[in-house]
DNA sequence: CCCAATTTGTTCGTATGTATC
DNA sequence: AGATACATACGAACAAATTGG
């Protein structure tokens, strides 16, 4: 049995933020020292609320700070309780989401950024991918070889189109380069449910890019790391251009997980 | 005066989200949708009450949801209330933490993106500074242009070089990469902390890497936007071969505010 | 300095919902 | 089905903080 802090217990002195805070700051540093993990036990609202001290509405606010940034999940019942939980990428992507919104990003910005790290990602990865990716990798560009028809249709293809490029970023080692990509494709994605882009259509540039992705498959097979960046170092150049000229703000709400 | 949503309100029907988390959305989307700015008055808990039909306690508990996540604060007394709130960096920062205390970052994770950011910012930045700026940059250098002779000032020394790069970063006006590099940089900021890296110290390495960061600012003062690029990746491989070997895991703590 | 009004903060008792055995 | 163990929700009362007179 581990004991938390102490009876009354003793949360940061010289008091600033609000109780639930306090309870869920302490709440969280005792996780770490106890070095629980993902799926760990926390003490029950009744338990808490002897530890503490504190009333069960005081003690229930903190598991819900607790909860938003996404640390616990709660279940009911016997055997129920608040249970260490990983933030989850798609919490983790809402949370960095709540930032950008009031930052008003340019989708020039996002591909400063990946006009860089997609081919580093692209380098990184030649080699290391197992055939059944390799050919989702090429059933996802298949989705979208036949023109569109309809702008519905185009606008999916789109979506798609970036989906190969989450496909890749799910399978790099490197946990922040790969949130990163992650979360910049799902951030372009977005823009295109949200507004209608890509009208009039650049057919000439599009099948440009679908070439690269095809010729980058390739080299990701044969394990070509140099051709696999300057691939997609032409890739980058080309989408920048298709998206060029839709400059307008971006997003236009919160992200939702 | 603007209405929230309805008497007794539409949450989302299909309720598998406990009731606070629905109110805390529900607000979140009503926000959106009326275009409130940072500052804005919400309404104040016993409106909350009657729009919503819950109780005091489901209400607040919603609230500070929206709290944890940074998106609005609240006051006491006359004229107070909750207000909604524009997500600080420092919040942004602690929450995207969380996430990745749960992914094994290595210092290697994080080079692999400096490797390729910080250059790119250097360039983005040539020929944009202030005098004021460019000064105050020098003065960082100085701060660690002799060797240090404790372990303390050692490491003390560490924080204020990564600082150089926190100031660049503050500059840009690409609030992503912005972003981005502060926080990478806090990551190796807290790591010199929490541990004693760095020993026995390289010193022919890291007077080099002051070399650059002198080298870079006469570059950035004089607008060479390339040869800041170049120097920056120079200074990166260097910085990497001199934090090299102290693979550890990283994080031991969540990030605090 | 005190008092009154306003608004959030906290407590307690009770009842309801839910999952497990 | 019933008992148990847990979180969830409600309501009323009271406490604390802030502002203005």
């Amino acid at each position: 049995m581990i004991s938390l802090p102490r009876a009354t217990i003793r949360l940061k002195t010289e008091t600033k933020a609000s109780r639930p805070m306090q309870v869920a700051d302490a709440i969280k540093g005792w996780v770490v020292e106890q070095g629980l993990q993902a799926g760990d036990r926390l003490p029950g609202e009744a338990e808490l609320i002897e530890r503490f001290g504190m009333a069960k509405g005081t003690i229930r606010e903190a598991m819900r700070i607790l909860e938003a940034q996404g640390l616990i999940t709660t279940r009911t019942g016997p055997g129920g309780g608040s249970f260490v939980h990983e933030v989850s990428r798609q919490r983790a992507r809402a949370l960095l989401g709540n930032y950008f919104y009031f930052q008003h990003l340019t989708i020039a910005d996002i591909y400063q950024l990946r006009r860089v790290l997609e081919p580093e990602l692209a380098a990184s990865l030649a080699g290391k991918l197992s055939d059944s990716l390799l050919q989702e990798l090429e059933a996802n560009i298949a989705r979208y070889s036949q023109p569109a028809s309809t702008l519905d249709e185009e606008r999916e293809q789109h979506v798609t189109s970036l989906r190969f490029h989450a496909l890749l970023a799910a399978q790099s080692e490197n946990a922040l380069l790969s949130f990163l990509i992650d979360f910049m494709v799902r951030m372009l994605s977005d823009l295109t449910v949200y507004r209608k882009l890509y009208s009039p259509p650049n057919l000439e540039l599009w099948s440009k890019g679908r070439g690269y992705q095809e010729r980058l498959v390739q080299a990701l097979r044969v394990g070509d790391s140099h051709a696999a960046r300057q691939i997609m170092e032409a890739h980058m150049n080309t989408a920048q251009r298709l998206m060029e000229g839709q400059e307008a703000a971006m997003l236009r709400g919160f992200i939702s997980e």
